[in-house]
DNA sequence: TTGTAAGCGTTATCAA
DNA sequence: TTGATAACGCTTACAA
């Protein structure tokens, strides 16, 4: 591949002209060279080295994401959010992939950092007393000194800019809705165990008047096991809400193919509104992460952000009575 | 950040030295200075430019995944396989989405090779008469000469190792099956048009015999549209297959809500296998994207790689009878 | 076993 | 308006 120097040669031009006409630079170069350097360019098939480039700027046009799962759903609106803008000014965005848990977390977090990413955005929750949370912090510090913006969509126990959404308020709308329906006993399936997103969701349950808490996860099977368990207890809520949408799911078709009628023997409830809340027709609550990804891809670009808490709002469909 | 030329100075060893011991070369180092330098980066909390190494070794350790659409977990599927094998030696795999179509492929491509990453690897299919594909293969072909492995995990308009399965077999022997078993008028809900995967898909279907075939697309509410076709045009076929999971999946929510027996009125089949596919019990036809994504990571490790077709499996459940 | 120095492909400072 | 040239942080001959 053609480099500075072969167009400075092949054009006959000094380098430092080629890289201002190349770059789009602000000092003056005469039209008849830029002219010179851009058919040189056109001719050689000029590409620049990103990597040079970031070397000497001391920042790349790179936005990693890391999500905790790539398969779910929420994480890749998030980073759908991220891209939309990031794309737009030419910025590269990665979604790095963390379900090994947080050793790999920050794997992708040191090498983000090793290549100078412009911006390092943690789209996951972090889990309650996690071993590696000290060498997270340090390799963040490590990270924003070396000039990257990173920033946190879900509680996390490092310093970092935090645009969110309230997941405990979320959890206690969508019950307190319930219970305003007149539903008096109602469960809750929980989120993954450790994780502060959980936590947090179950508070808010319990906050609305929630009754009684089951143990749960955040896949589809997490949701039939649930079910199951509330089947075999042999006597159902009056309603159940679930840590998320794809859980509620999985108490939905499970309980449907038992026979039990939703939502006139019992009320199912999620929470993030993503795809599959549609398909179903799922009553859940609407979270803002598509603007979420967008916002820090924008806030990568000012280079820092404010705290942002973001609203969220009930999505009443037909699971619910 | 601490740099190699500060553990010089602070452990009075040359750079070049620190170098040989920080990045595990083979030239030999003293014992004695080995621990300096050791020393020295531990308490400077030194971490290397992955830029600055990546310049001069001419690549550095990135794996990029352009996948078609993020939320798809027909590519999450892929991706995992990638960083599975991938993160074994410290590669960073990051994937990229290009729901925008090929001109962002493009954009995603040429950020790649800009940052000379080691693998490139294109997990989705190529459009037929795609307008950009010229300037796709130029690209490629750039990012070849830059080092970068690339490779097509799916019929492409570009030169590159291949590692498939056989779309058109797959498609055909679910047909086949369906056939076999008795069904004869069989309807194929169709993949979105201009992929070349879908008409892949398509000709194995015709080829086993299959009868009708209408339009759809890969996602779910296709399907349920494709459902609401055949339902509106009066009489159902004896069976339907899809050209993908999610596609089967609407046109079998749809089919029940509207009162059709699944599998007793009508079967009903999807490709792919993925996760949903289990959720609904899904007749479908297992194919190895976790392996297609682990063979691309290996075949970057290894600087290239033979063409290859891996095998597909049917996975008889209970939508078909 | 250690060090010197020449790149890698840019950008940016300073003169001309 | 243009051009030398010194960084950026690292690897790697080549010398010592």
């Amino acid at each position: 591949m053609a480099s500075l120097s072969d167009i400075s040669r092949h054009a006959g031009v000094s380098i430092a002209t080629c890289s201002r006409v190349l770059n789009g630079s602000a000092h003056p170069v005469s039209e008849a060279t830029r002219r010179r350097v851009l058919k040189a360019a056109e001719e050689l098939g000029y590409a620049p080295s990103a990597l040079a480039r970031a070397l000497v700027t001391r920042s790349s046009r790179i936005i990693g994401v890391i999500v905790g799962d790539i398969v779910d759903p929420y994480f890749a609106e998030i980073a759908r959010g991220v891209e939309a803008v990031g794309a737009e000014l030419g910025y590269l965005t990665m979604v790095c992939s963390a379900e090994l848990g947080s050793e790999a977390e920050l794997g992708h977090l040191r090498q983000l950092r090793d290549y100078h990413a412009a911006g390092i955005v943690f789209a996951g929750s972090g889990r309650v007393d996690d071993p590696s949370a000290e060498a997270l912090a340090t390799a963040v510090e490590d990270a924003r000194n070396r000039g990257s913006v990173v920033l946190a969509l879900a509680q996390r126990d490092f310093e970092a800019p935090t645009i969110l959404f309230d997941n405990e308020a979320a959890a206690h709308d969508i019950t307190a809705h319930l219970r305003d329906r007149g539903h008096d006993r109602i469960t809750f399936v929980e989120g993954p165990a450790g994780l502060h997103t959980s936590a947090q969701r179950r508070n808010g349950f319990l906050r609305a008047g929630g009754t009684d808490t089951i143990p749960g996860g955040f896949a589809y099977e997490d949701g039939c096991a649930a079910a199951n368990q509330l089947l075999a207890s042999g006597t159902l809520p009056d309603a159940i809400v679930a840590a998320n949408d794809e859980v509620a799911i999985g108490v939905l078709t499970r309980l449907r193919d038992a026979g039990v009628k939703v939502p006139e023997d019992v009320s199912v409830a999620g929470i993030d509104d993503l795809r599959p809340a549609h398909f179903v027709g799922l009553t859940t609550v609407s979270v803002p992460l598509h603007e979420m990804g967008r916002r820090a891809a924008q806030a990568v670009l000012e280079n820092g952000a404010q705290d942002v808490v973001l609203p969220h709002a009930l999505a009443i469909r037909n699971t619910t009575r």
